[in-house]
DNA sequence: TTTCGATATGCTAGTGACTGTCAGTATAGT
DNA sequence: ACTATACTGACAGTCACTAGCATATCGAAA
């Protein structure tokens, strides 16, 4: 499966790894802001200029996720056979559940919520995956462009993910992630 | 009224308006990014410690608003005698209402809307709003920390305004904004 | 294997948002 | 009028991020 990629490819997402773990080491134990791009660097022996250019902003270097397309995939597939919140539901655990490296997805999560500017850029990104969300929602049901109730059902859904991550991540809650995700999206769906 | 302000008070009031109204003129001539805050100090004559002074970011240059706290104020009094939703929707469209400025507020809703960078800090005000919000709902019903349902129902009323918000801006719909509010809120409460 | 175009890398010199500090000036309250 | 307080402009510095160039590395065809 690694046979896939050729030599750049694999070199590239290992220097990726290297810096994005590294990082959060740094970031946790010095502080985000105190870090520097350029600290992180010399801690992986590369250049400034490679972490931007493989990461392009600082909060990305928390940010990226190498099975962020999962999700995009499940998604494809399941929207055919079963109704769109369902779907997603679906498809948001089954990227969450097979994962190896749970531990750095909670610390990743924990940092993105006490960093504003990190958070701040995430929800840049929820915002591409809320429109995107809406279209497919419009799409499956056969509209070319989304209604408000597609708008509102994908705003929704991405609500409820939302909350059951904060919460997760808070550490809270003993659940495991899949069953937060499901009570939080049934209430609120249950609102009013 | 400005009586109750003083001189200082009133000339910091003046200088912010001043700001924030050339900057806005300058951002949709010349570009957001393309204008400096040297320059929009320059243009106002006065000094770039002054604007951050006054709104510590580029981006809050923009966000401002000076009525930001009515709605909190009218919130407030309302949670008493109505159930949560409906308080929260009376006090958005109370704030809303009778404002002079509303042609400045919609421009300033589409540059927001139009610039990754400013939504994305509007983003993380929505989040502390929403976080209020939640924990406003809690009080009135006699808890003390917010419940999983309070945050649930806080999350969709703000994404409901969130929607109105910039389907309002795009200027498609022509409904005046407090419809469009409750058609919002309708449709997100409905969704299943 | 050799060659050659495409990519990745490091370096350098910027730009611009933002912070901290300091000295000078205007205001508020006595 | 007088003094403490707050506001202002100026300056220096930090850091995220960009653009351009020289060099090295890789991939695939010859």
């Amino acid at each position: 499966m690694s046979q896939r990629l050729t030599l750049r490819q694999r070199n590239r997402l290992l220097t990726m790894r290297l810096v994005q773990s590294t990082a959060m080491d740094m970031f946790e134990r010095d502080g985000y802001e105190k870090s520097t791009i350029e600290d992180v660097a010399a801690a992986c022996a590369v250049s400034a200029s490679t972490i931007y250019r493989h990461f392009t902003t600082k909060e990305n270097v928390v940010l990226w996720d190498e099975r962020d397309s999962v999700i995009d995939d499940e998604l494809g597939r399941l929207l055919g056979s079963l109704p769109p919140v369902q779907a997603f539901r679906d498809a948001v655990v089954a990227a969450l559940a097979d994962r190896e490296d749970v531990e750095l997805f909670r610390r990743r999560l924990r940092l993105i919520y006490s960093q504003p500017s990190i958070w701040s850029v995430a929800a840049l990104q929820d915002r591409q995956n809320r429109s995107e969300l809406a279209r497919a929602f419009a799409l499956t049901a056969g509209r070319n462009a989304p209604s408000l109730r597609d708008e509102s059902l994908a705003a929704v859904c991405l609500v409820a993910l939302d909350i059951a991550l904060e919460r997760w991540q808070g550490g809270r809650e003993r659940e495991p992630l899949a069953t937060l995700i499901d009570r939080s999206l049934t209430s609120v769906f249950e609102s009013r």
